[in-house]
DNA sequence: CTGAAAGCGCTTACAG
DNA sequence: CTGAAAGCGCTTACAG
């Protein structure tokens, strides 16, 4: 077995020499074709197992009508937020016959090379190879910035926000920490903004502040960075003896469906992930039927008043 | 724009007589190469994007070193169960240079089409188009049945089932209800063994009954169908006044990193998701060169002990 | 700076 | 049942 250890993997061309027969032929038994002879088509698959032979997904697609491929570019999938993303995404795109390829920010593959279209959200990996794409439609989900010739589906999230924050204030919140990350996110600054307007003054720390750093301001309510955050925080407040909400308030960002599960159920800011991956894919279409007007959407967020405010 | 509208996408060819140049000259616009004159790029650039042109990854492919691609087909990405172990497959193909497409059982898109080399739960998707693939390499993940030629990850789940039966045991259960799906699964399965060479007789009922009818029956232990089951069912216990692990002790299946954050934190049989990730890739990459024996591994799971038992 | 030729690996009619 | 030819869309040397 194995007999091509070293040198370019075998083509049909080896395993037409090896077999004794035509290229034809070979084709023939791969995929199983009928008028051939059976005889033939065992000899033929044989010398395909030796030689270790896999017909080339370049040549076949050049030659057949093939899937389209869609890059996919999230974060960390073990945040339930991207995971449920690329669930609807998936699901869309095999309705409509694309095959997906998937990349996380941090392991950044060149999903341009393997594409036909690309949606992602880029603020994760700015500039990397991907958006580098020769020519290939992009759809980018809550960018940082422009990006001329780029579909973009925005998020709305003042008035949410307003409204979280209005909660927060009718229920007596006077000390407030939005916990961000470096250099404010949008969300961040989102809820300071809010916060300002609201009259009340939020101190701002890193996302990843332990609770017992915060409790020395003696918050009376926590903005984190994202629902997994906000779950690790309601796990380190039990474990400090508070009570949520009549100690502290805490909300989240995202909206994840296990925010139900928790206890107490975590109030949160959320966005209609499947209403995103169905916008997204519907506007890479018309990029890459070639639309080059009405390239952004909007998707708002809404505020989930649950338990934990 | 988009010149064309209803025929063939555009090709090199198109573009080059669009411009009034060689398809040489046309590769060297679009990817951005040396010796070529900047008046002359743009006509061709002008040219490519008035008629939407976006080379096609066969014929590049063809001509060009690609990255290899991975089908890779899970359930769904919305448990987190599946997002684990894609994520870590993401990130080990990533490191080799890999791209990884993606499918979910229920929406199955015909993976092997798009792919040099496939891992996957089958049983999701039994004999669907996705193991038809002509002579791909393919590892399944805890399959239902051998298929020969391909690679094997499998779940050694005995041992720490029995663990966790020995537990709930010495805690004094003796009513366990094993929920389970239809026509028992080797999880299920394991669990009832378990339960009756301990000497005890449990109930089996489907995975989706709701704790109002299983209350019947008075069980003080409920062996989920796995985590997600199990939070669902923390839930239900609490609404019904029950408590946990007081009056009812629970243990769920998969080991997900957020069972630590529910109350009380889940019981669960836990397998090593990266591990089982980082096997499957070294087998399939195996596979792919030849390889035709030692084709199994198994990986066990362990039985984790929190607070709901 | 630009182009004519060859070739990548496959499949699809078409002959035999 | 089997094979010789053409062609899919691209890039890589090589000439000019």
């Amino acid at each position: 077995m194995n007999h091509n250890p070293s040198a370019r993997a075998a083509t049909i061309v080896d395993v037409a020499r090896a077999a004794g027969v035509s290229r034809q032929t070979v084709t023939r038994a791969m995929h199983d074709m009928p008028g051939i002879n059976p005889q033939t088509r065992e000899r033929v698959l044989a010398a395909a197992r030796d030689l270790n032979y896999h017909p080339s997904r370049f040549g076949r697609g050049l030659v057949k009508p093939a899937a389209k491929t869609l890059g996919l570019l999230v974060g960390d999938l073990t945040n339930p937020y991207y995971a449920e993303l690329a669930s609807t995404v998936l699901r869309l795109a095999a309705e409509r016959g694309w095959n997906v390829v998937m990349g996380e920010a941090d392991s950044a593959p060149d999903l341009a090379g393997g594409s036909d279209a690309l949606i992602g959200f880029t603020g994760l990996a700015l500039d990397s190879p991907t958006t580098g794409a020769p020519n290939l439609p992009v759809v980018e989900i809550d960018p940082p910035r422009e990006h001329p010739g780029h579909g973009r589906i925005e998020f709305e999230r003042a008035t949410a926000t307003r409204e979280a924050v209005e909660h927060l204030r009718a229920a007596g919140v006077r000390r407030p920490i939005v916990l961000d990350r470096l250099g404010p996110s949008p969300r961040g600054q989102a809820f300071i903004d809010a916060f300002l307007d609201a009259g009340l003054e939020p101190l701002v720390r890193d996302r990843t502040t332990p609770w017992s750093e915060l409790a020395a301001d003696r918050p009376d309510a926590l903005v984190a960075f994202n629902d997994l955050d906000a779950f690790g925080l309601l796990n380190d407040l039990r474990a400090g003896g508070l009570k949520v909400p009549d100690d502290v308030r805490v909300v989240g960002v995202d909206g994840l469906a296990v925010g139900e599960f928790v206890t107490p159920r975590l109030s949160t800011l959320a966005i209609d992930l499947a209403e995103v991956a169905r916008t997204a894919l519907d506007l890479v279409v018309e990029l890459s039927q070639g639309s080059t007007t009405d390239l952004v959407r909007v998707i708002p967020h809404r505020f989930l008043a649950r338990d934990s405010t």
